[in-house]
DNA sequence: GTCCAGTTTGACCATGCGGTCAAAAGAACG
DNA sequence: CGTTCTTTTGACCGCATGGTCAAACTGGAC
């Protein structure tokens, strides 16, 4: 993946803008590429994907794709520029005033219905960073770092007020993080082992594993 | 990648049979065609990683590395088959005999260091699973299922006698791989959040997160 | 040294794939 | 209907990449 221009179209064929959708067909086409780009690149990593199966996959010619998103990457960083805020929502939600055990393994939860939910988000959010984060790695360090020092200040004060076991804050975060997702990506070698992914069993499995971790 | 016929040479060449290397030069290309194999492979995936690359990482030319492997598939697959042992060593190393807890904790710390020690093993197979695993599926069907099972067994026994917390055996195996492998797959992003990966610290939290799980 | 299996390489091929272009086909609106 | 803007497409290009091949070049056993 090259440093693209992200937004601009790359040459001759003059696609429509890429932001503020003008028409209804726009708007429609753009959506049905997402969409499709979503199952191919979670499936098939950024290098595996290609344009004809995105575009088969959406229902479009090749070169019609092309006319909305002028290049592979500008598909790819526009799914990921969406995808991002999605995936660290959960994490705002977290309320400071409620009860701290209750607010965090509601936040393990909601991760865990996420993880049923939007299997293809979390692959192709684990992909980009198996290959180094090549495309959000600044957001990474800005918006998502901030993100998790603030949540990690609410947690230490909590721990300080006795409301909550002594936790290293940010290595409970990617705990969190990493056992729910594993639902997702690692999808195959779970019904490997168990035949089926049964989320209702992690989801108690989950709960225990984090109670028992922070209540005090 | 294709069904393959892994272990055979593909055409024309007819390079080493695969198996049993029969002098010092196949001995040493080998083994350096697989640890670049490794290097890239895990960087960039299967189908981002090129023969161009791997050969020039190994100090060989492309046509001399398809005389040693017979193609990209022979030397991925041959890097997987490996990895497996590898990665499954540990588990067998749980002692039914030893104390529960301890036993399972040591498990903890020893996926802990591989994920420090190896990471690109880690990441390897990662890649391969959030692919769906085309290339190692029986494996996991097979020989991980069976190993993962005969555990659960161990676990559940534990349980059974009061020596463990009461805990969904399979779970906690899954809870215990995520975990760890986090610091290597996700290695970009604990950097991004932390500003280094720190596994000492790592090690402290993880002992801390699945004593309070076990300990009766 | 001689010899031969084992090794190495440069040149080459076929294909897949990202991307371009000019021209045709539709809307939209008067 | 004519005009203009948007959308769609078939044909095509260039390059990267997996793989082939015949010929040249060792390394080591005798």
């Amino acid at each position: 993946m090259t440093e693209n221009s992200a937004g601009a179209q790359t040459g001759g064929g003059t696609g429509p803008r890429e932001d503020s959708p003008r028409t209804r067909i726009q708007r429609e086409k753009r959506a049905a590429i997402l969409e499709a780009g979503l199952t191919v690149f979670s499936e098939a990593g950024f290098r595996g994907a290609t344009l004809d199966r995105i575009a088969a996959e959406a229902g479009l010619s090749k070169p019609n794709l092309l006319y909305y998103y002028g290049s592979k990457d500008a598909v790819y960083e526009a799914l990921l520029r969406g995808l991002l805020e999605t995936w660290l929502d959960p994490l705002k939600a977290i309320d400071p005033e409620g009860d701290p055990v209750e607010e965090l393994l509601a936040y393990v939860q909601r991760k865990l219905e996420m993880a049923r939910d939007y299997p293809r988000e979390s692959r192709l959010f684990a992909n980009e960073i198996l290959q180094g984060a090549p495309s959000i790695k600044p957001a990474l360090e800005g918006e998502l770092r901030d993100l998790v020092n603030s949540l990690a200040d609410v947690i230490d004060t909590w721990v300080a007020d006795g409301r909550l076991a002594p936790v290293d804050a940010r290595h409970v975060i990617f705990s969190i993080w990493s056992s729910t997702q594993h639902y997702a990506d690692f999808d195959v070698q779970v019904r490997a082992v168990l035949g089926e992914n049964n989320f209702a069993v992690a989801a108690a499995h989950l709960d225990q594993l984090f109670r028992r971790l922070l209540t005090p």
